[in-house]
DNA sequence: ACAGAAAATGAATGGTTATTCATTCAGTTG
DNA sequence: CAACTGAATGAATAACCATTCATTTTCTGT
């Protein structure tokens, strides 16, 4: 019912074109998680931003080009996290796994609003070839980066019988059926005790680098 | 395009109320995988099932109630499956958890149609509690019927380490994740390579008594 | 301070879609 | 076979919603 529009209530047309569609996009990811995909309206996402209901369309030229770029917002943030430690000279392979974790399960990506907009595009990515092909962009990256983390330390560890692939798979649908449980039953799992679930699956991989949680 | 009508195409009028429900909530499974949940409307279920425009109303009342029975449909598709197997007396504890997986990624569970209209339902959870309830309903009593299985197992063993729970949990999440995969690429990853990853991970746990798969 | 440019507004428009219900049709009963 | 029952139809209705654009407001340069 409130209007928003948080920081920026004072001088909206001083912001950039490029502030305002960033207020837009996280208008629709509050939007999407209240209301759902379906739900959701160009009067509800402008009148979330506290702006007039014709500013959608004035920068995203349509409704389902503001949509695509939630999508690739959300992505776009996930994926430059994991890059930004990919690409961390400071870290060793091990360093940089944990840190991994720790950015999975993390306040900013376990975000409630926002696990609802992933699950909602990958609901409709069967039949929206764009969002599937904004998906297919940087699951095939992340997957080679850590899966080459995992030859790593394999080669530093005494990890004869560990399929580096295989190890990158299962953790990264792990993680993925983490962040559903977080999303459907907020009640039941909390982030830290999902991420202390990923920590018990390396451990059984990479016993001499990660030991399993002491708590409960 | 084409109607579909299947079996029953020459004495539509002849089908019971049960029956023609059942139609129907096939013809929306079909709807929602092909054109997602926002994209599905009355005319294209009804087409879909080759019925006139009305029936969904006599039928259901309402849109909205069609995709609640539709959403039950698949739950309690997948719930009694599973119910099943935990109350098959002619199983040990080991060969019901081998039933239990081999369920999970059979044809039947990860059918692309269904799977799409798994997450189509989840990323709504958020923001329609009559859908949240429906999943609630189910999840706790497969967690406690598996988390048994497993505490069975630690007693046989000699797994002196493993954690029920935890197990349940993590099996539990990693199952949906390769759902995930599944349904969002499926060029990547076929139904019996996710349960080669599944049976993997409880390799980890229950060594004696499950092995990891062979083929690579 | 003024003119011109750019951003924002929101009433009006037009297309879409869920729902209704008078009518048609198939099956059944006596 | 005639009258009756209820399932099914689909044209008509009413609500909803994305998009447009004439107008207003704010910003920028001189």
């Amino acid at each position: 019912m409130d209007a928003i529009n948080t920081e920026l209530a004072t001088a909206p047309r001083a912001l950039s074109k490029q502030a305002r569609r960033k207020q837009l996009i996280e208008a629709t990811i509050k939007c999407i998680a209240d209301k759902g995909l379906s739900g959701t309206t160009m009067a509800d996402v402008t009148q979330q931003a506290g702006l007039s209901l014709g500013i959608v369309n004035l920068h995203f030229q349509s409704k389902e080009k503001l949509l695509i770029e939630t999508m690739r917002y959300i992505s776009e943030e996930y994926t430059s996290g994991l890059t930004k430690i990919f690409n961390d000279k400071s870290l060793n392979a091990e360093q940089k796994i944990l840190a991994h974790i720790h950015f999975d399960f993390s306040r900013k990506i376990t975000d409630r609003n926002k696990l609802a907009v992933w699950f909602a595009f990958w609901g409709e990515t069967k039949s929206r070839p764009t969002y599937l092909s904004i998906c297919a962009s940087y699951i095939s990256e992340i997957a080679s980066n850590l899966t080459e983390l995992f030859a790593l330390l394999k080669q530093q560890g005494d990890y004869e019988q560990v399929d580096p692939e295989l190890v990158c798979t299962c953790y990264t649908a792990l993680s993925d059926g983490l962040w559903l449980d977080l999303l459907v039953t907020p009640k039941g799992l909390k982030p830290s005790q999902a991420q202390d679930v990923a920590m018990h699956y390396l451990s059984t991989q990479f016993p001499n680098h990660f030991k399993p949680q002491a708590g409960q």
